[in-house]
DNA sequence: TAAAAGGGGAACTCTA
DNA sequence: GTAGAGTTCCCCTTTT
């Protein structure tokens, strides 16, 4: 399904480097994409349009779990004039290829698997800004999964983390980025140390306890389960019904 | 063989 | 006070 959204030429004519690849200054790269991320907004073109055919205008995917009443007009406002957050189209149900599996098919299927070398640092701003609005609300703090749900909805984080198969659910972390991505959830949720990959799988380990989100005998590989995403998906759904 | 990645126990923090 | 959801540390194993 989003596999035949987003082709991966697509990804490969914006950004022929390997996702993993290049051993690139993040920092520098960061305040370049932010730079270029605002000129964007303004002129995407038209591949990132048929990309975003179900365009999801700045609403996070968790947000329904604070009970609506995360954001401010402004803040909402804002993120979306910042942010055209691109929302892929998900898979149906019925091409959910069973439960967590631990030997995934090849992935020569990888439908994302990103060319991008466009990091960005997610969000812009409205991270910590209508996360730190939310808890204070008295809101349910967000989760590990809901922020890696999030980030693989963001094409500029694709140099980080990518569907493998969004179909079943399958994302993959960026060897090189993976530490970027890790700190970006250390930031968000305000820790007093730096996050490290290291310590972001031992949640996701945590996860394949309950079942949310399980390793994939692949590196760097893990998968929603189907609940999960499933829960994911329906709340963007009530999102763009609202 | 080394480095990277994966794994898990256990104590700890933070928040609802 | 309690439970949930991580976070942090540490050490070991497996894979590349």
């Amino acid at each position: 399904m989003l596999a035949s959204l987003e082709p991966i030429h697509y990804l490969q004519e914006l950004h022929p480097q390997d996702p993993s690849g290049g051993g690139m200054d993040l920092d520098v790269i960061d305040e370049y994409l932010k730079e270029q991320t605002r000129q964007n907004m303004q002129t995407r073109t038209e591949e990132e349009r048929l990309i975003a055919e179900n365009s999801w205008s700045g609403r996070f995917a968790y947000e329904w779990q604070y009970g609506g009443t995360v954001l401010t007009e402004n803040t909402c406002c804002e993120q979306q004039s910042q942010q055209q957050q691109v929302w892929m189209n998900l898979p149906s149900y019925n091409e959910w290829g069973g439960e967590c599996r631990s030997d995934p098919p090849p992935c020569s299927d990888t439908d994302s698997h990103s060319s991008s070398s466009g990091y960005q640092e997610f969000p812009p701003s409205p991270a910590s800004h209508s996360h730190t609005t939310s808890l204070s609300a008295g809101k349910r703090k967000e989760r590990l999964f809901q922020f890696l749900y999030e980030m693989l909805q963001t094409p500029h984080m694709r140099s980080c983390i990518w569907w493998v198969q969004s179909a079943n659910g399958t994302f993959q972390f960026s060897s090189q980025n993976k530490e970027k991505l890790a700190e970006m959830w250390g930031k968000r949720k305000g820790n007093r140390k730096t996050m490290t990959y290291q310590k972001m799988a031992r949640a996701l380990r945590n996860y394949s306890r309950t079942g949310e989100i399980c390793k994939v005998k692949r590196k760097l590989t893990y998968q929603f389960n189907e609940t999960t995403l499933r829960g994911l998906q329906s709340n963007v759904q009530k999102f763009t019904q609202t």
